[in-house]
DNA sequence: ATCCAGGTATGCA
DNA sequence: TGCATACCTGGA
């Protein structure tokens, strides 16, 4: 009854720091800003007033818009400043040049891939905590993104900590590893429950596992990553591509299998086959063309 | 009310 | 290997 509500200095509601540009810089539009931050890649970040977001990561909070220049600047709880400074230039990825890596795609000759680079300039492959990236991931079949972050939000409420205010952290592994699956049901999770507790029992014994995984190769990683129960062809790719940096890998969802189908293969088999196309016709940078293919032809 | 959604595991040819 | 089917849940 002491506490004002809409107390901007209390610490229910944290203060925050002045805006920074990131460095090294980065420039989006804004339609590729939203893409980046609400297309499917991570699932906490939402639109807090126009053109300004506000997301979390581990025990990352911030902030984010564009200047006059269309540069991401960012800002974040005073009392994070230190820890948000440090990871915010590699959670965006910051140090990867991706005009230069798009250079290597063969879009000279793919008028599709041409105008998917050209309507979504700035777009990223961001750089999310590994071992989040995973539980998001499980989270996500058979589901819409909106959905997505409904149990990611209820999973970081529920059984994660809390940060600063009213922001949670979603629960690690090992907080996972003390959780019925029952509790994962009460967080919509629904038939994944199953999925997140076995893998959580799984780490639990096996604590190394998902650091070995994140700096092995591409294909021996994606191995690894299937033995996890929930874990299919699809996830693991994604769980490389936005979590370990992975930019080979080339997630083959339901989207993605129609734009190939319709753009490269028109006698396209499987998803299998989509993914193993993807690969070898895009190379190195698979995963990179992935996403603006993806921008390009959803919905 | 059905149907379906950025999949996966399972069982069976 | 390749295909069909069930699986939680909530929104259209």
């Amino acid at each position: 009854m002491f506490i004002s509500m809409i107390d901007p200095q209390s610490s229910i509601w944290p203060r925050w720091t002045k805006w920074k540009r990131l460095h090294p810089a980065v420039q989006f539009t804004h339609v590729s800003l939203a893409e980046t931050l609400d297309g499917g890649q991570a699932f906490r970040w939402h639109e807090e007033k126009d053109g300004q977001w506000i997301g979390l990561w581990a025990q990352n909070v911030a902030r984010i818009r564009l200047d006059y220049s269309n540069h991401l600047e960012w800002s974040c709880p005073e009392s994070l400043s230190k820890k948000v400074s440090l990871a915010i230039p590699s959670y965006f990825a910051a140090q990867i040049d991706f005009d230069g890596l798009i250079s290597n795609l063969p879009y000279q000759r793919d008028p599709a891939l041409s105008k998917a680079l050209k309507d979504w300039k700035g777009l990223r492959v961001i750089r999310q905590p590994f071992s989040e990236t995973l539980l998001t991931f499980l989270c996500s079949s058979n589901k819409r993104i909106i959905q997505i972050k409904q149990i990611c939000e209820l999973l970081a409420r529920r059984l994660g900590t809390n940060i600063v205010g009213n922001f949670y952290a979603l629960p690690t592994w090992k907080e996972l590893g003390q959780v019925p699956e029952r509790e994962l049901r009460y967080c919509k999770a629904g038939y994944r429950a199953r999925f997140i507790h076995e893998t959580a029992c799984f780490l639990r014994e096996n604590p190394k596992y998902l650091k070995r995984i994140e700096i092995l190769p591409y294909d021996e990683g994606r191995k690894l990553l299937r033995q996890l129960p929930g874990v299919g062809e699809k996830i693991a790719d994604c769980v490389l591509l936005f979590g370990a940096g992975k930019l080979e890998s080339f997630p083959v969802d339901t989207w993605i299998l129609k734009t190939i189908a319709n753009l490269y293969k028109s006698n396209l088999r499987s998803p299998k086959e989509a993914a193993l196309f993807g690969r070898q016709y895009f190379g190195k940078y698979a995963g990179v063309a992935q996403q603006y293919l993806f921008a390009s032809n959803r919905r």
